[in-house]
DNA sequence: TATGAATGAGCATTCATTCAT
DNA sequence: AATGAATGAATGCTCATTCAT
């Protein structure tokens, strides 16, 4: 009853999650610069004054949405895999799927956002690449690691392979929120990945058990 | 005669490619909407007046040095595979390795730039991804298919398969144009490729000897 | 009662005054238009719409700290001067001291003030030159007709000699409020007053016992 | 005939001068906070933008108008008066007359603006300070010092002496750019500094010779 | 063909004012 | 009486585009 409030409502905690939403999903569709504060007034339903409430300048509530997009995410994977006391084989199936099927969900994609903004904003670049890429990275490289030292795996090139497990479903992901319209994708993330892994695991395994 | 010109002389019939080329690789460090004109006359040698006197705006500039960019690289891909009497195995090596060549020396990314600004060009995107994308897959996919007919390869998806099979380069290639000061890649796209190949042909293969 | 009240409480009576002074400093210190009604609300201890219960507009806050200020001291002057019989040389000292003892206690400098906001707010400057400047200034001239009279001064220009009496303190009042840190001025205003006093009677008085 | 220039006539080497002359006019009628830009470029008869071209901001256009306005008048008054090898008392009365004749004939008074935004702009206060008060003011003492050095005047204060010689001058023309329509002012600068030195010289002089 | 001064619409940001609580 | 979140008109500044030279 009281949540069809008037224009004038006053919504302080939730606010500045909602100008992040909306604010997230412009940046991701137009880019940071083709992105009016308008717009994103408009899409959080306020006005543009409202924003400077809640954030300095249009370039920190980029900054915000990203870093706030980021960080509950940051912990989640790394825990799957590494409590597991499972083969590597499992805990590396494991730590791609759920990376997939966190990718599925996104309404955006901050992969594409950064692609796209990365040469405008050095620090922020700097800080999605400690906090985000290496951090993923060093968690396959790990996996895969295990899986050379425990004779699951061939000897291999852990940075490549990595590289090579990681590419297809970020890419997909990334084309899916590009050219949706265009080129729709049929299938989900997951599909992909299972697909990718029974062939590279295939490919790299020693054993025919060790595929699965 | 006009060849002797003056180092500082230039033929008029190269401003155009000129513009292009600066326009392009600004386009792509900094994004379309960031990028002034004025930076690209400087970079290009001329004055912003000039530009107007090859292109009718910025967003003319921008699709002619998109589609300049995608026209010469069209057709060389399709020739190289689909000449060849080898093996299916062997012709998706050169095309994949072919294609990984060109990424390998191109200063800018299309793809990356194609991917910030789809949302903003839906027309140039259509073109994209019809001339370019679809073409490329459907190349890849048609020497799955052919590897499936002769045996050389298991039954597969081949749209999964050349999407897996192109989208490490490619990303990897988008990685390097975007995080090069921040993650440098050591490999080049040739060793990359070599090194999925040998796995998923390994992996999809029905015999060894197709791996090679 | 509620003069007991805890340090940080504030009578409501109390209030306007309070805002009143805080935004004289400020509009002393930054002018009407760079003081912003946050400041004033943030210097008066209070809220930003805390002022709109006592003053509809940042204009009329701003016409009633200049009312205000100086309608106490409009009857001041006239009453030292006028009631006196003393000898016109006298009066004109004391006059002056007295006005000059007002302008060195003054935190701020109301002619400062309207010197920068007169061609703002024509009503408010009018309402000032009336009641403030043509009174004071009649004020002078009447003591120096006097004077003339008397045959205390030689025959001079009122007008002339009003404003030339006055200048240097004026000035200076306002010199010390505006330059302070870079030209601070070491002796204070009643000695300037003596100063220039000493010089100016003993220029235009008729026998030298009349220049004190 | 070519004066009569269309809308996009080219003036390169005189615009500048045109525009700080619009500003500063504007400037001192308003101050710097309520002068808008818009107000500058439509009162220099070009628009907004054509501002930018020549200044990189609003603040760059005030310190520009101040410090032209300055420059020119810095040395002239000093070589008046230091060159000559009049009496103290002949080159005194020229100084301040060479410098309520340079005052007379402003449009607008750069004192004026100077005390309504010292405290906004410390820098360009801390300039003024220097190159224009503090010159000046040395400028007089160093006459009033060699009068008292020739036996012409008094022994008096220096300091206190100058401050009084220009403050009738100073305050009387900040005024007549204030109140000119509220408070107008019928004799001009040079009577009142005539007016004013003949008493002032006759209070300090020693000799009535020494008067003029 | 080439220039670059000038334009003006567009956008980020500010801030006096309002109003639900 | 007091708050402070929200508003929106105003304004400094940018930049794609035009055009006289």
């Amino acid at each position: 009853m009281s949540d069809i409030a008037g224009p004038r409502q006053r919504r302080k905690e939730a606010r500045p999650g909602e100008i992040i939403e909306a604010a997230l999903i412009l940046f991701h569709q137009k880019g940071y610069a083709a992105t009016k504060l308008d717009d994103i007034a408009r899409a959080a339903g306020v006005t543009k004054g409202t924003l400077y409430l809640y954030f300095p300048s249009k370039e920190a509530l980029f900054k915000a949405a990203i870093s706030e997009t980021i960080h509950p995410n940051l912990d989640r994977i790394e825990e799957l895999a590494l409590k597991s006391t499972e083969s590597a084989t499992i805990r590396l199936r494991t730590a791609i799927h759920s990376w997939a099927t966190a990718l599925n969900e996104c309404k955006g994609s901050i992969s594409k956002l950064m692609i796209s903004e990365a040469g405008n904003f050095p620090e922020l670049t700097d800080f999605y690449i400690e906090t985000v890429i290496k951090r993923s990275r060093a968690l396959l490289m790990l996996l895969i690691k295990a899986g050379v030292d425990s004779g699951e795996f061939r000897q291999t090139d852990p940075d490549m392979l990595a590289r090579i497990l990681f590419s297809p479903i970020l890419l997909t992901s990334i084309w899916r929120h590009t050219y949706a319209s265009q080129d729709p994708i049929t299938y989900d993330l997951n599909q992909l990945a299972q697909f990718h892994l029974d062939i590279v695991l295939h490919g790299i395994a020693i054993a025919p058990e060790h595929t699965l």
